[in-house]
DNA sequence: GTGTAAATGTTATTTTTTGTGCGCTTTTCT
DNA sequence: AGAAAAGCGCACAAAAAATAACATTTACAC
């Protein structure tokens, strides 16, 4: 209660920072004034006590002060990922969300730029989603028009998808009429790219089990390799790309079959 | 009471902005002039907070003020509904957690209690939740030692869990060693009731994959009967409740064939 | 003590937030 | 339907806060 009166008491940073996580936990948020007229030191402090508690994940900041990190019940969230090219994915989606029409059967990879897809696709009509991506299905979940089917499988820690034998058997008893993937690279060769071996394989049996595949891919991916190979654009049916990528580069992807799309910027 | 006349306190915009969310769970909508004075601030400052929870999809506009959107309404329900008889659900989990052992391959079904038991099994070591959860399965994606395997499914509008026949067949590839189901009553009788068809229809199939099947229920929920039934006490192992539950019915159903373990409080 | 590194304070600069005026749109009242 | 009122949001200026760079103090080993 006097703390503000008789700052007398010394405390050590992650003394303050403890305190800090206390006094959030009580109430429901705190602004730098206050903590630094309570600690008796300057709000340059308590600002690199709050930076050290954000990186820790305990505590967002806000503009003169901070809170607890929200938890909402579900989320699967890739927040760093999801900003990079952002404007590129969102034009390529648009592209993709003109393949799509009511009563169609979509089946949505997981990945950054089919997430925004799944943003697109919440207002459509009658339509059902097949997705191994928990981002993709907590996008969805509140879309009147949409119906999600998750596929099974397991987990990945820290990403939120889902890979596996199961994903594969769940993914068999389906069949949908349009699928759309993403990828983590497109060799100059036409080769589609993926970061993980099991994702390549879900990759392949989704374009297996749809009529029609579309692969996404934003221009910074051209000419990328990584570890897995799911297959090459001559076994897709579409391929939707930005005005950043290189003329010559998607002239080569054309004659390989897939109709090639430029999402204008 | 008196913030209209003494604004004293000073917000920041986030937390105007958490408190007008808080306002609205248990008001159905704000008007502006109403925010503005509470927080002793102009119009258009709270016309800003209430775009930025509009980008967030947290509540929806109206003229002149604000309403929750659906999705948050059932944030809040969920919220809610997890604070009901919160303690009870936590000593019926840690007794629970008590009969997993490290190695052990689980079924975690839908419902607040289990998930009380999804936190707690957050420290395991080597072990395999099988769900259809999307809560348990967010709860647990950052667990070091647990193995997060979600079915496949129908995910239903509004509640983050899957059903229907993709669940039940993703469900019948595994063998587990321990199924934890919730319930939303117990019949004097011992009948085990859900207030979903579909859910009941997964319950049952969990208690036919697992060697030996556990339900978990707060008192509060004994003599309450629902839309279906997925069983009987006499078809489980083992029933846990917490002390608050009347020791006849505990005697009755402990005739009915499974162990009774009352969580002290 | 002295030297060194870490922590804290200070100041200038940039960024974000807020309030106000004003033209425009929507709602409400007659 | 038409007029008045209420609400909206843009643009700009002022205020508050964040940041970065630099100065100072403190802590601690030797």
């Amino acid at each position: 209660m006097f703390e503000t009166l008789i700052p007398v008491k010394k405390f050590t940073s992650s003394a303050r920072q403890t305190h800090i996580r206390d006094r959030l936990s009580s109430q429901s948020g705190v602004s730098i004034a206050e903590l630094a007229r309570e600690f008796g030191v300057s709000e340059m402090t308590v600002r690199r006590d709050l930076a050290v508690l954000e990186e820790q994940a305990h505590v967002q900041r806000t503009h003169g002060g901070a809170k607890l990190t929200e938890r909402m019940i579900l989320e699967f969230n890739y927040r760093a990922q999801r900003e990079k090219n952002r404007p590129a994915k969102q034009a390529i989606a648009a592209e993709a969300r003109k393949l799509v029409k009511p009563g169609h059967r979509l089946i949505l990879d997981t990945g950054t730029t089919t997430l925004e897809l799944a943003c697109l696709l919440a207002d459509g009509q009658d339509i059902t989603v097949i997705t191994p991506s928990l981002a993709v299905a907590s996008e969805l979940q509140h879309a009147a028009g949409v119906e999600v089917v998750l596929l099974g499988g397991i987990l990945r820690r820290g990403s939120p998808d889902l890979t596996g034998p199961v994903t594969e058997h769940s993914l068999s008893l389906f069949a949908a009429d349009l699928a759309f993937q993403g990828a983590d690279g497109i060799g100059h060769d036409g080769a589609i790219y993926n970061s993980d071996l099991r994702l390549a394989q879900v990759d392949r049996m989704m374009r297996r089990v749809a009529r029609h595949s579309c692969v996404l891919a934003d221009h910074s991916k051209i000419g990328v390799t990584a570890l897995a190979r799911s297959g090459t654009l001559a076994d897709v049916d579409t391929f939707i790309t930005d005005a950043g990528a290189p003329a010559s580069a998607l002239r080569h992807f054309a004659r390989l079959g897939p109709k090639v799309i430029t999402a204008a910027r």
